[in-house]
This record gives C-alpha cells, structure tokens and sequence, in this order.
DNA sequence: CTACGACTTCAAGTTAACTTGAGGTCAAGC
DNA sequence: GCTTGACCTCAAGTTAACTTGAAGTCGTAG
C-alpha cells in the first residue's frame, strides 16, 4: 500500500510535523496507521491539507473547516444551505478585496497632494466600505 | 470643533472602546486631546478604522496595516511597489478565494457519490490550489 | 450638589493556532 | 549490534489581538 509517513506528508505539505500532530489532534485529519512510532497518512490527507490551506487563507478558522468537512466525508454532512451561505459570505470578501486591491493600485499611482482630496479615493473608499 | 468623542467613535465603527484604546496603543490611530478624561478624536479616525477593519477582513495583521499608514499621513510613506506588491498579493487571494467558492457552490449542488468522483470537484480543487 | 454612567489606567486573562522542550522510541544504514 | 535521525508524548510556552477587572475620575442630569 502507498501510505504517507508524516514527513513526507510534511514536506509535501509545505508544514511542519507539529501542525500536522496538531491538525489531528483537533480532527482536521486522521492517520490510519503507524510504523513504529510514526504516523501513516492515505495520500487523501494531501487534498485535505490543500483544503485547509485554501479556507485559511479565506479567513475561516479550523474550527469552521473542521465544519466543513463534517465528522465523516469531505463536505458531506453540511446542508446545501449552509455552503451557498458560506459561498455567498465568499462573495462578500471577495468584493471588499477587490475594492481594497483597486484602493491600493490607486493610491500608488495618484498624484494628488493628499489622498483625501482626490474623488477618486474617496469613491474607492466608499465602494470599499459600504457593502 | 467637531471632535468625537471615543464613546462616539466606538458605536459609529461598532468596535467597544477598549479596541480604540488598543489601536491607540500600537500606533494605528491617534486620540487629539482629551475631554476630562475622554479621548477625542479628528472625524478622520472614522476612515482609518474603516480601512483597517478592511485590511483585516482581507487578512493583513495590525502591524501589516501600520506600515500601510506609515508613521504619518495615510499610506503615503509606502513606495508604490510596495503598493503593487500588495496589490498583486490580493489579486491572488481574490483569485484563491473565487475557486474556494465556486467549488462550495458546486458541492452544494453536484450530487455525485463522492466528491472526489467528480470530475468537476476535482478541477475546481486543482485551480484552487494550483495557482 | 450629589449620584450616575461612561470613561480612565494598568495588569492580568483569553483564544486560536501553533511551537518548543524534555525525555523516550524505533528502523535503517554501517 | 550500535548509532543516528526522525519521529513519539505531554506539558508548557508563544504571538496576535483583544478583553476583563479593580480601583479611580469626570461631566452631566436631576
């Protein structure tokens, strides 16, 4: 069988070790067996552990991951509901980012004296926070 | 003069007024004086915490933000790559984060057996995770 | 003029997400 | 067979970003 040892998982991974202890530890993932001392993963975890790097860098907090994933099977327990309400909460960030992306591209090429009084920034600043 | 006082400030940005003392203490906004022992601040203060509760929501940290506004007027220390840079490094989260939530719409609505059978789940990972 | 409520300081506590350290174990190479 | 390096456990430490608590101070309403 093609198992994983950890350190291949970890390096694979990009992390260290110790957060993948740690991720199993709060049931992020599971080892299925050791050798030795060491844990062996099924290649699956890798796809996992791309996931959680994904809504990490979306804001989300293992927790809600751990969500996501439901107690059994990828994404299966959560109610379709649930996910268009996360889709839609995506939808929202992705907005404000790109305002915020547009803000900053601006002031890096505007030339007025002070950002405050350039219409432009104060309408980025406004598509950026009002939504 | 139309200075606010922090009690103002707080319900107006819906933070509690022990955030704007800690934003104060690390250097992110700045009180002008003082009504007994009241903090007062310039009506400026307003855009400042809209812009970093942006930042946040976009995943940079506190001291990220600092170096955003610089030591003295908004954002105009930072030298326009720098700008870009972090204006490209949000193109990429944007792009990160619109995979993440077509690939949530589309497990809310593929009824495949298992997601990993599914060759549309299966793409949306790949550009989620490639790029 | 007194009471109240919202502020003040400062130190300590909280939570998430890990990391580090001490002391121990194992399998693979020499 | 012994050494070595990467793992093991478990407890404790770390960092960011705040919050909470105790003890005190004001300005405004009554």
């Amino acid at each position: 069988m093609n198992l994983l040892d950890i350190g291949e998982v970890a390096s694979r991974a990009n992390v260290p070790p110790s957060t993948l202890r740690y991720y199993e530890e709060v049931g992020l993932i599971s080892s299925v067996s050791r050798r030795g001392l060491r844990r062996q993963f099924e290649p699956d975890v890798m796809i996992r552990l791309a996931l959680v790097a994904l809504a990490r860098t979306a804001g989300f907090s293992l927790s809600e991951i751990a969500a996501f994933f439901g107690k059994g099977e990828l994404m299966h327990e959560m109610p379709r509901d649930a996910l268009h309400a996360k889709a839609d909460e995506l939808d929202k960030q992705i907005n404000k980012l790109a305002a915020l992306r547009d803000t900053l591209r601006h002031v890096a090429d505007c030339s007025a004296p002070s950002h405050m009084e350039c219409p432009k920034f104060r309408q980025l600043l406004r598509s950026a926070t009002r939504p």
